[in-house]
DNA sequence: CCTGGTGTCGTGCGGCGGGGAGCATTGAAA
DNA sequence: TTTCAATGCTCCCCGCCGCACGACACCAGG
């Protein structure tokens, strides 16, 4: 890996993601954490990226008011990861799989890019990106990913009727769902309205739903329903879910998956 | 092997992998490593690549990670600016305005960031991302961006049936076109044949065309035909362009601009 | 407000691979 | 045959990279 490609990367990586660390990079790229540190120093003094405590972030502030998407994605990073490779076991060769926007859809994705070739459509454009650039940096087959069109949230997921509309059209194999609350009585929410009525649409155009949780989202109402907990097929979750949280979702849904067990 | 057949070669490589190492050069070319690095340092002085350590890289700061795209982009900045300013002339306030996919259309989208409140639609991810990274930077109130969805090309645009469906519920004011080649008979193409379709799609939508082409464009034939000339209501090209070119495109279409000009 | 813990940052050193200067060799043109 | 440009080779230098250690910043808890 040459220098200048290894710069060009973490450019186009603090692009894409707004906000990397330096030990994702230095996984990602096979180089030692010094050796991020010192590109990132370089690229700061030529403009292109702006250094962080333990990472870079694209220059010119605005991003540390976000509704904290780079926040929560190294909120879980275990859990979130667990339920990642949990989910991927799922994927078979072939599939039609959908994907919402989120973090932990993200995390996903990033397991189902080394996974075998299935058609992924999605509403985020950050995932369709790790598709794109894991296609065109890996396997000469990649995975087809049909990206959902309309208007972008902060979170930079596409949402609006132009989405809602796309995915009537689309019939899907299975739906990884992630959402910001699970609760007995408002089911899956998230607090973006427009958010909701997309991932309602891709609901309805999947012949199954597998909904991705961590335990720190039971008990959150988020400010609009998605779907009560009876319409999922299955739930992932990780070993932090409470007893009581258990044996509802046990009770709701046809089956609870707790990832990294059995 | 001829030195400036090795020279080509080289240039070729680089513009295609847009880094390469001098160990890689010498072994597929079949010689020392010395005259690579003389080869390189021949065309260092005339500006065809820049050398780094360890091997040789495109010249000029590179930003975008589509190699196709990246040389594309810095061919004719001064034309596809002037096109673009001149374009961004005929937006105002409140329009619905489309934008193709295409590095004359990203130069537009980069003079409409700054420009007034409008709404955009557009299959190119690139642009989309510059509209949404300029809202996130700069004023408060920026515009509103619609990115129509569907399946990934190489150059980063968005085609296929679910990006011609989402048209086909759109009208717009006016669709800035930009387009691979420009030709009499061939009319405006591109060698895309999915991207020719959305194209035409974009077309149906639109109560106006202009089509961004510079002078080089002209006698170029693509694959498969967006439109013909009649059905451009302006083409927007440079001072370049022949007279033989002007003559023809000024019968053909209802208004032919030359960039720069009156 | 203070305090401990964890993770990150910066510096110095050694190893390694690439770069450069000079010279021998080759092959083609005069 | 002579001459010259191009190529390859070798030795030495230098920049890049990774490891280890000490300093520091963020976070949580009292």
């Amino acid at each position: 890996m040459l220098p200048a490609a290894r710069h060009q990367a973490i450019v186009d990586t603090v692009q894409r993601e707004r906000v990397v660390r330096v030990s994702d990079l230095a996984q990602q790229l096979g180089v030692s954490l010094m050796t991020v540190r010192r590109d990132i120093e370089l690229l700061e003094e030529s403009g292109k990226v702006e250094r962080i405590h333990g990472g870079a972030k694209l220059p010119g502030g605005a991003t540390t008011h976000e509704p904290g998407f780079e926040l929560k994605s190294t909120q879980f990073p275990a859990e979130k990861r667990s339920i990642a490779v949990e989910a991927a076991g799922m994927v078979h060769e072939g599939m039609a799989v959908g994907l919402s926007a989120g973090t932990t859809t993200w995390a996903l994705a990033q397991e189902l890019v080394k996974g075998p070739r299935i058609t992924v459509v999605t509403n985020s454009v950050r995932i369709a990106d790790l598709f794109h650039q894991g296609a065109a940096a890996g396997a000469p087959f990649g995975s087809t990913v049909i990206l959902i069109g309309g208007e972008r949230t902060p979170s930079d997921a596409l949402v609006g009727p132009i989405a809602t509309a796309a995915l009537k059209q689309l019939h899907l194999d299975l739906l990884f769902l992630g959402v910001h609350g699970m609760d007995p009585d408002a089911g899956f929410t998230t607090p973006n309205l427009l958010e909701a009525e997309t991932d309602r649409a891709f609901v309805a155009a999947s012949r199954k739903l597998v909904v991705l949780a961590d335990h720190t989202k039971w008990g959150t109402q988020g400010m609009s329903t998605i779907a009560a907990l009876e319409e999922a097929d299955e739930v992932i979750s990780d070993a932090g879910l409470s007893a009581d949280a258990r044996r509802i979702l046990e009770e709701s849904v046809s089956r609870l998956r707790i990832a990294g067990q059995p």
